[in-house]
DNA sequence: ACTTAGTATCGGTAAAAGCGATATGTTTGG
DNA sequence: CCAAACATATCGCTTTTACCGATACTAAGT
C-alpha cells in the first residue's frame, strides 16, 4: 500500500512526461510502470493521469498527490542519506567554506571550541561564492558551507539559518554620488553598479541588478577595491566597508528608500549524509552563536 | 529497500519493547518482525538492536535511525490521510470550532467572505476548550479548529499560528489588589488565583498555576464574572475584560515583573484528511488575516 | 498510409512478504 | 535449581508483489 516504488514510477513520469520516459529513467521496462501507477491509481481511488492522447496529463487528482509524493520521497532519500553516518566514523578532517561575504572573523572564534571538543580532527578553511560552495557540497565531502541564502538549496542539503549580514550602499569619497541624498532607485541607475559574480557563470539570486551599467568582480575584496578607485557604487558587507570607512576613503549613502540597506540572511549548509554525525551537530551548535 | 514495512517494524519494536509485542499490534507474526528487522540492519550495515538480554534495546544507531524512521512514518501517513481528499468532495456542512478565549467577532468577520465562494456550504462555529477540540478533530470531522497554541499536537493534524491574543491580570475594582503595583509574582501568591480548566479533566499545557489557592472554571466568561464579583485575580484576554475595565468594575493590574503580561499565540488546526480540500485551504487563508 | 513513440495486457519468472512449527535462549518464581 | 513463561532465530512452504518480454493497440507526425 503506497510503496516508494509506486510513487517513485509516479513522480518519474509527471517529471518525464510519460510512462516509458519514466521507466527509462528508473532503469525499468515501460509495463513496469504502468502496472505501479494502476495500483496506486487503485489506492487512490482516483484516476491520476488523462491518457487520451499520447502523452499522459495529470489530473487533478494526480497534481494534489504530488506534492505529497515529493515529500514522502525526500523524506526517503533523506534516510538513505543518514544511513550512512550510523557507522559513526568522525572524518579526521572537516572543511568549513565560506561565502566570501562572510565576516572569518566571526567564524574562526569558533575553531578554539571546536579543537577542544575533537582534538584529533584537523580543520580547513577555504573560501568560495556561494554557489560554488553548494556545488562542492554535492559531492557529500566532510564539508559545511557558511553561505547568504539561496532560493534554491538541493533537497539533498540540509540547513538552517544563523544570523544576517548587514549590507550597505557605498562609494569612494571622491564618486560624484558621494555629496548627495539619493532619494530614489532611480538616481543609481545612472551610475555604474559594482556587482559579485561566481567563478561558475551563474549568479546568485540574491544578487541583484540595479543599474544598466554593471561591472563585475568575483569576491568582495576586489569589489572593494573597484568601489574605492571610483569605478562605481556597490552593495557592500558592512565589515568588508568598515575599515576604508574609517579611513574616510569611503562613504555609505545615506538611504531614503528602505530596500536598499538590507539583512542579509547567513545559512549553514551540510550534506545529510553527514549532518548527524556528532562532529557536525556540534558545529552547527557552535556556529548558531557567531552573528 | 527501507521499505515501510520494515520501518514499521522498527518503530512498533522500539515503542512496545519487543519483536513479539510488535508483531501483535501489526497483526503479523513475530517472525516475520525479526526478518523485517534484520533486513533492515543489512540495509543500515548497522546493529539496530542489543539482543543479548530478554528483549531487545536499542544500539546507538538504532537511536539514531528512530527519528528519521518516525519522520518517514509520519510522512507516509499524511499521504494516505490526504489521498481520501482527492476525490474532492467538498462537505455540505463545515464547523468552525473556537476556544473560548478566542475573540469572536474576528472570526466572524471571515463569514461573508467565506459564503460568498462557497454559497451552498452551511457554517457551524461551536465553542469548546482546546483539549476539547483536539479531541474533535480526532474523529475527521470536517472541522476548523482555532485554538491557543498547546505542546502536544497530534501528528495527523496540520496547524498554523494566525497571530496572539494579549492575556493580562485582572482584578475586581473593590479587590485588595486593585491599589497597589504588584512589584513580584510574589504577592499573587497571596490571593486566590481563578483559572480555566477543560471540560475533560486534563489542564492545558499553557495554563499556568500560580497561587496554591486556585478556583476553577470552564469557561472565560464565568471566570471574567467570578474575577468581578471579588473572589480572585485572573489572567484574561483583554476583549473579554474590554467591557468591565470601561465600565470601572474591572481594573488591569500594572505589571512590574515581564512574564505576566504576555500574548498568546492562536493555531489554526485541521485534520490532514481536511486539510487539502480547497474549502479548507480558503478558510485558513480567511483566518490569517483576523488578528 | 506509414512510421514512430507511446500505453495496456498477458504469461511467466524471480524476489519478497507472510505463516506456522520448532529449536534455542533468558527471566521469573516456586 | 528447575520449570514455566516468554522471547528470538531459523526452516520450509505458500502467497503476493515486482519485474520482464512479447504483443496488440492508439495517438501523432510526415
Amino acid at each position: 500500500m503506497f510503496g516508494i516504488e509506486q510513487l517513485q514510477a509516479f513522480v518519474a513520469t509527471v517529471e518525464t512526461g510519460s510512462f516509458s520516459a519514466a521507466a527509462r529513467r528508473l532503469g525499468k521496462v515501460q509495463s513496469v510502470v504502468s502496472q505501479h501507477i494502476m495500483n496506486l491509481e487503485i489506492d487512490c481511488n482516483a484516476t491520476l493521469f488523462e491518457r487520451s492522447g499520447r502523452y499522459p496529463t495529470l489530473t487533478n487528482a494526480g497534481s494534489r498527490l504530488l506534492p505529497h509524493a515529493h515529500a514522502l520521497l525526500n523524506q526517503h532519500q533523506r534516510l538513505k542519506n543518514s544511513v550512512q553516518a550510523l557507522s559513526d566514523i568522525t572524518p579526521s578532517e572537516i572543511t568549513i567554506a565560506l561565502d566570501e561575504g562572510i565576516p572569518f572573523k566571526a567564524v574562526s572564534s569558533i575553531i578554539g571550541e571546536l579543537q577542544q571538543i575533537y582534538p584529533q580532527v584537523t580543520l580547513e578553511f577555504l573560501s568560495a561564492s556561494s554557489l560554488d560552495i553548494i556545488d562542492l557540497l554535492k559531492k557529500a565531502l566532510p564539508l559545511t558551507g557558511v553561505i547568504f541564502s539561496e532560493l534554491n538549496i538541493p533537497t539533498y542539503l540540509d540547513y538552517e539559518c544563523i544570523g544576517t549580514v548587514c549590507f550597505d550602499l557605498y562609494v569612494a569619497k571622491s564618486h560624484s554620488l558621494s555629496g548627495q541624498t539619493s532619494k530614489s532607485i532611480d538616481s543609481l541607475r545612472l551610475h555604474r553598479q559594482l556587482l559579485i559574480r561566481s567563478k561558475n557563470t551563474q549568479t546568485s539570486s540574491f544578487q541583484l541588478k540595479i543599474s544598466p551599467d554593471i561591472l563585475y568582480a568575483d569576491n568582495y575584496f576586489l569589489l572593494l577595491e573597484l568601489t574605492l578607485q571610483g569605478h562605481g557604487w556597490s552593495f557592500l558587507p558592512a565589515h568588508v566597508a568598515h575599515e576604508a570607512v574609517q579611513a574616510g576613503e569611503l562613504v555609505k549613502l545615506p538611504m531614503e528608500f528602505e530596500k536598499m540597506h538590507w539583512q542579509a540572511n547567513v545559512d549553514v549548509l551540510q550534506h545529510q549524509k553527514n549532518s548527524d554525525l556528532p562532529i557536525f551537530k556540534t558545529l552547527r551548535q557552535l556556529l548558531r552563536n557567531i552573528l
